[in-house]
DNA sequence: CAAAGTTAAACAAACGTTTAATTAAAATCA
DNA sequence: TGATTTTAATTAAACGTTTGTTTAACTTTG
């Protein structure tokens, strides 16, 4: 589906108001109003309130599978350097697109949409195949310990990221750095995931300290 | 808030409908139905349909809080006994009340009823506090390393658990368990949730391999 | 002038809540 | 105990809003 200018800056503003309110908390005519257009466009652009979700679903999902499909085929990089970025990579995608990933978490609590399910399901599935040959191949290389519950650890990683995400105003007041600036206590938060999770992984992969 | 038999009723058709399709998606016409009741009867008991809400939270939570504490206070037991201990709690808290769990996601992801979203707060900040005091133990006994982020660590376990329990079918396909039974499958899923967990937080806390 | 974009108004359906009437249960009194 | 009164529980219907969507008239663009 192609998006104009306009698309887009309803489907952002949709996005803002979900990731806030919910979907089912978000009328069509806040969605119009925020944006500024009137609230048949919605309907005219997109068809319903529920494609215009879809819409959004895509515009954010298809711009993803690429990065992380080639990443896996470099050869220049150890198992260990590319678990080690495939955290970065998810890491940057959530911090940077937090509405999203708060409306997603809702998307999947809520069995509401079967089309964005089904669609996130995919993702899902083949990021954890991806992830699994990864493993195989550290394995197959001496590298990773032998037994290893791929979907716990994806859990690990996935659910640390949300949950930081999620209650990051806790976590700027609990270690008092409410002053420092925003773009600097984001920086901060993602260098500390970043650490915390490889430290988590290295224990569970490899049979180092 | 005494609740009567009638009033638990209702309380627990809405967890189980707000965990499916979230608090806006979820009508009280839809349960009242469900609940066998008369629409007019949850303005009648607990004033709107908010306040339900804010009841719901009040029996969950109400009878957590004695538990974590008497436990720390527990001299017999070391301080990587007690944490061990505070993630089998963790674990079979929301795998016991999954709906409840799923429900407070979507409360924390929208901002919106401000009540409860206070009241988690202040669990978290005690539970936090709680955990805080558990560790510097462990760090004055020289059994824990110097330098812990307790809300990082936190948030591992608390997310490793959420996501987990809501992509639990996905798990269960990806490890070829349908034919199992729900029961048997759920303590599997909670054994290996544990030591998953008790592992990271070994190689988080401690110095051994 | 045709196509696409934009609008205010109207649509029926669904929403949470309230009302007023009725039934069931509990309390009071003879 | 049995009749009577008071309170609580339950109901169907109606309340006024808000919901997502559609219409038909109008404006802008190519």
């Amino acid at each position: 589906m192609e998006l104009n200018e306009k698309q887009i800056q309803i489907i952002e503003t949709a996005e803002r108001l979900f990731a806030e309110r919910g979907f089912d908390g978000t009328s069509v005519r806040d969605i119009a109003d925020e944006a500024g257009v009137n609230v048949a466009m919605i309907s005219y652009y997109f068809g319903s309130k529920e494609k215009m979700m879809e819409a959004l679903f895509e515009l954010r999902v298809g711009s993803v599978k690429i990065r992380v499909e080639s990443l896996i085929k470099d050869e220049s990089l150890s198992p260990l350097e590319k678990v080690n970025m495939l955290i970065d990579e998810h890491i940057d995608r959530v911090m940077q697109k937090q509405c999203f990933h708060k409306i997603m978490m809702g998307v999947v609590a809520t069995n509401k949409n079967p089309a964005i399910l089904k669609a996130a399901n995919s993702v899902k599935i083949r990021n954890a195949e991806v992830v699994t040959e990864l493993i195989k191949d550290g394995q197959k290389k001496g590298v990773f310990k032998k037994k290893i519950d791929v979907i716990l650890m994806m859990n690990t990683m996935v659910g640390t990221v949300s949950q930081t995400m999620m209650s990051q105003t806790y976590y700027r007041e609990f270690n008092k750095q409410q002053d420092m600036p925003d773009e600097e206590f984001e920086l901060l938060l993602k260098r500390r995931l970043s650490i915390h999770i490889k430290t988590l992984f290295k224990a569970i992969l490899t049979n180092e300290a």
